[in-house]
RNA sequence: GGGCGCUUAGCUCAGUUGGCUAGAGCGCCUGCUUUACACGCAGGAGGUCGGGGGUUCGAGCCCCUCAGCGCCCACCA
């Protein structure tokens, strides 16, 4: 087969990665230690974004290079249901008919999100085969899968039958928007400035009065208390006596609470259980009543007739105006503080008292704690590590009840005549059960989708049951987003432990946030968005991968810039080049690779290789993929084609070509997978995939001879450093006078440096090459020596300086004494170069003279 | 109120336990129809590593401090 000039990768990928699929290559073989990654679940629902590349590249390096180095690899893909996520989006669909969630029931709208994503699916999982990942599909796991579901149950009841869970009428944050509860970490919280309104609250003889401080006048329907700081001597005698609530005429208790501070607004402070989670747990303590004035739907209610049903906002106004009417406000201050609002949809989030599904934590967060303490999981990048410590500490109790339909039902009934009788049931199909003949209802709610994708690792790998692929947990990396690590990654650390006493997994590595090229987060709202799939057509996927991993260290928030991509587009096709090379000098039926180096260039390129299998092998084990994806663009790039294939164009050696070409190859398969297959596929000699092949192996070579050809590329570069520097475009001749390395290799020396000849001679003349040493001279007239002069001088006073750095360096006794003595050793090889370097351009410029 | 990160070439960023005569890609400049590649070849310019102080034989890296930018967490009305 003949290569075409240039690569072009849509003619190839979808083929090469049929034939991986096809050929079973992405399966684990059952042979050697077993490594595994699972694959975070893009949503079912959406298309794949940079951050989606990222990951999934960043895990399928991983794949490929252990799987090469004869690992027992598996790489589960999975997708997601992503119940919230997904049903905002089916939400707004439904709004677009004119329709809203209240028209149907839960199996209704269960079946037809469930027929929505199914009509979107597959739609990512071509998307993840066009990045390449060389994942096991035969595994893949829907996160509504009957084994997730059967999962998730056995975890809830064992939860359950432990006093875990409880039930509890609890302050949650709740979006009027989207009617369900959210967890405390989908609030965004912002800093902002607020009223402080300051309202007299008359006492019960109407005598004095009392002033309470509040950013939220229109909860005071709601109110049941006023509280003071007991210690507080404003308000001592007050403490025990009743107040009129405003606009009510309602009587209630001024109460004492250490939680109130006193030097805040004016030290007294209303209390309305329901919609405040201070105001809920003072109300436990005092016994108070609890009055919900704000509907699920974000309207008044349990107001007097004018508020009712009013919006909050609304109904904050006419408050404050019927207050100003009674002459009861006094005065107002602007105050800095935060307040949550929902993170869909921008609206503020309400704080309401409802009964939910919680989940005790505090035991799960220790023994999570504890494992990371004690580096059973270990982080990159470290710091990372204290910040989930810290996180674990403060958690509080888990609220699993979610609103909405699209996710997996709570397997909890309730007994029609004893509210306070939960029994634990999976048939959530049916309405009503009756069990030991009484009747119970199900409960609705349905569960927050991170209590299951919390026990990802363990679910995908069948460990609970001890299923074939119970061999990968707990899993080798969990490769993750820096901002899911909270939510999801100590989630599934806990659960994980808890289930089955293992960590899921023993590294955590956190990616950082791609951003657009300005450095802004990429949102579909701002349009800055990158997508990966038109970049593969235009660049190819290895391009792609090359581009977004290149540069970027762990943890770090990153721009994206195209410019890295057709870096990495051009480097794929220096790889097609380097193969349309050896396809000419090879032809097709080269099999032998075993390296038989003859000449200098040889021995060379076997000790750059082998310095280069080492260091990738490194930077890959040690996550710095970034670093290892360098390496190996610059071994290739630099080494093999600038030096390497230039060499053998003169001196060609067939078995060492043939070695170089299967070494490069392998080296850069993870980091750019389809073009160095394409290549592989074109070599006759293997029959086999290049997924599937053993990770290279060094060979044996001559270090004298490697270093021989090191002084000859110092001396090729500095006759073209010196000649680019003369003027015109001239080809000069090189003199030599006894020098084997130049006499064993002038037509190379020649070739390399675009001299016009190499030549032996008896008296030399010209200009010395006088940094790399050797008896070599360029064969110029004195007049362009004479107009070089100044570029000489330039160059003997940088040389100057560094002979005096070195110098000043080894005259300090404590740097002789403490420095290591290698260091030292080094330092005084340098000057003693340097300053041959300096004496031999002096002696040209005395020429001059 | 706590915590974290960033500040290195014109731009986007690397730089592992301190050894640096500070790197990459892109951009820029000068040459090149060299028989694998112009998605190329050869050469080059460009940096007081945010400011100040300290530790050390030696600091981009460690410590203190100041400044600017960004992020996360937190139930103070």
């Amino acid at each position: 087969m003949k290569l075409a000039k240039a690569y072009d990768p849509n003619q190839y990928e979808p083929n090469i990665y049929a034939m991986w699929e096809e050929g079973g290559a992405f399966e684990p073989t059952g042979v050697g230690e077993p490594f595994s990654i699972v694959m975070p679940p893009p949503n079912a629902n959406g298309n794949l974004h940079m951050g989606h590349a990222l990951t999934v590249n960043l895990e399928d390096i991983m794949a490929r290079y252990y799987r090469m180095r004869g690992r027992d690899v598996i790489y589960i893909p999975g997708a997601d249901h992503a119940g919230f996520e997904t049903w905002v989006v089916y939400d707004k669909i439904l709004e677009g008919q004119g329709r809203n969630r209240f028209d149907f029931t839960r199996e209704q709208l269960y079946s037809q999100v469930w027929n929505f994503v199914e009509q979107q699916r597959g739609n990512m999982e071509l998307q993840l085969r066009a990045l390449g990942v060389s994942a096991s599909w035969k595994h893949l796991v829907f996160t509504l899968d009957k084994k997730v579901i059967d999962t998730v149950y056995k975890t809830f009841k064992k939860l359950w039958d432990e006093g875990l869970i409880y039930r509890g009428e609890r302050i949650v944050n709740y979006s009027t928007k989207y009617q369900t509860s959210y967890a405390d970490i989908e609030v965004d919280h912002k800093l902002e400035k607020g009223t402080l309104w300051n309202i007299a609250y008359p006492t019960y003889d109407k005598i004095g009065e009392i002033i309470i401080a509040t950013t939220r006048p229109e909860t005071l329907f709601g109110d049941t208390a006023v509280a003071v700081h007991p210690d507080d001597e404003r308000y001592k005698d007050l403490i025990g006596t009743r107040v009129l609530l405003p606009l009510t005429g309602r009587e209630i208790p001024i109460i004492a609470d250490e939680f109130v501070d006193p030097t805040f607004g004016t030290g007294a402070v209303k209390v309305t259980p329901a919609h405040d989670p201070n105001d809920f747990e003072m109300s436990q303590r005092h016994n108070l009543e609890k009055i919900q004035v704000i509907d699920f739907d974000g309207k008044m209610i349990n107001v007097p007739s004018q508020f009712a049903g009013l919006t909050v906002d609304v109904a904050r106004k006419r408050t404050l105006a019927a207050l100003e009417a009674e002459e009861l406000l006094r005065g107002e201050t602007t105050i800095e503080h935060s307040v949550g609002y929902d993170y869909k949809s921008g609206l503020p989030i309400q704080p309401l008292i409802k009964d939910q599904w919680f989940l005790k934590i505090s035991t799960l967060a220790k023994r999570a704690k504890e494992a990371i303490e004690k580096n059973e999981i270990t982080f990159t990048p470290e710091s990372r590590k204290r910040i989930l410590v810290q996180y674990l500490d403060n958690l509080r109790d888990w609220n699993l009840s979610r609103q909405i339909p699209w996710g997996i039902p709570i397997p909890a009934f309730q007994n029609v005549d004893d509210s306070n009788d939960w029994i634990f049931d999976e048939r959530v199909d049916e309405k009503t059960i009756s069990v030991n003949g009484k009747k119970y209802q199900r409960e609705e709610d349905t569960l927050d989708t991170w209590f299951s994708s919390g026990q990802w690792p363990f679910i995908t790998t069948d460990a609970m049951t001890n299923g074939p692929l119970s061999r990968f947990y707990p899993n080798s990396v969990m490769e993750t987003g820096v901002d899911i690590l909270d939510r999801w990654v100590a989630r599934m650390i806990m659960l994980g432990l808890y289930n089955t006493g293992k960590v899921p997994f023993k590294h955590v590595y956190l990616h950082g946030l791609i951003l657009d090229e300005k450095g802004q987060k990429m949102s579909k709202s701002k349009g800055n968005v990158v997508n990966p799939m038109e970049t593969i057509a235009k660049y190819g996927s290895d391009a792609l991968r090359l581009g977004v991993i290149a540069n970027r260290s762990a943890g770090q928030n990153q721009a994206f810039g195209i410019d890295k991509v057709m870096a990495g587009r051009n480097f794929c096709n220096k790889l097609w080049n380097i193969a349309r090379f050896a396809e000419d000098r090879l032809g097709s039926g080269y099999r032998n690779v075993i390296a038989k180096p003859m000449t200098i260039a040889d021995h060379w390129i076997i000790r750059e290789l082998n310095n280069s299998i080492s260091d990738i092998e490194k930077k890959i084990e040690s996550y710095r993929f970034a670093e290892a994806s360098d390496t190996i663009y610059h071994t290739i790039w630099d080494s093999v084609a600038d030096w390497y294939i230039e060499a053998s164009k003169l001196q060609d050696n067939p078995t060492m070509l043939a070695w170089v070409m299967d070494t490069i190859l392998k080296l850069a398969h993870p980091f750019a997978p389809f073009v160095t297959e394409t290549i592989w596929q074109t070599i006759p000699a293997n029959n086999k995939l290049l997924i599937s092949s053993k990770w290279p192996v060094k060979a044996t070579y001559d270090e004298i001879a490697a270093a021989e050809f090191g002084r000859l590329i110092k001396l090729v570069d500095e006759a073209r450093y010196v000649i680019a520097d003369l003027p015109g475009n001239v080809r000069y001749d090189l003199l030599y006078q006894n020098d084997s390395l130049i006499a064993d290799n002038r037509l190379l020396i020649q070739r390399l440096a675009k001299l016009k000849s190499v030549q032996m001679v008896d008296q030399a003349r010209g200009l010395r090459l006088a940094a790399s040493g050797r008896e070599a001279w360029l064969d110029i007239s004195t007049k362009t020596l004479d107009e070089h002069q100044t570029k000489l001088e330039a160059r003997l006073k940088d040389i100057n300086a560094l002979i005096k750095s070195f110098e000043a360096r080894l005259a300090n006794d404590t740097y002789v004494k403490k420095a290591p003595a290698e260091l030292v050793e080094e330092t005084r090889t340098q000057l003693e170069q340097k300053k041959a370097h300096a004496e031999r351009l002096v002696n040209e410029l005395k020429i001059l003279k």
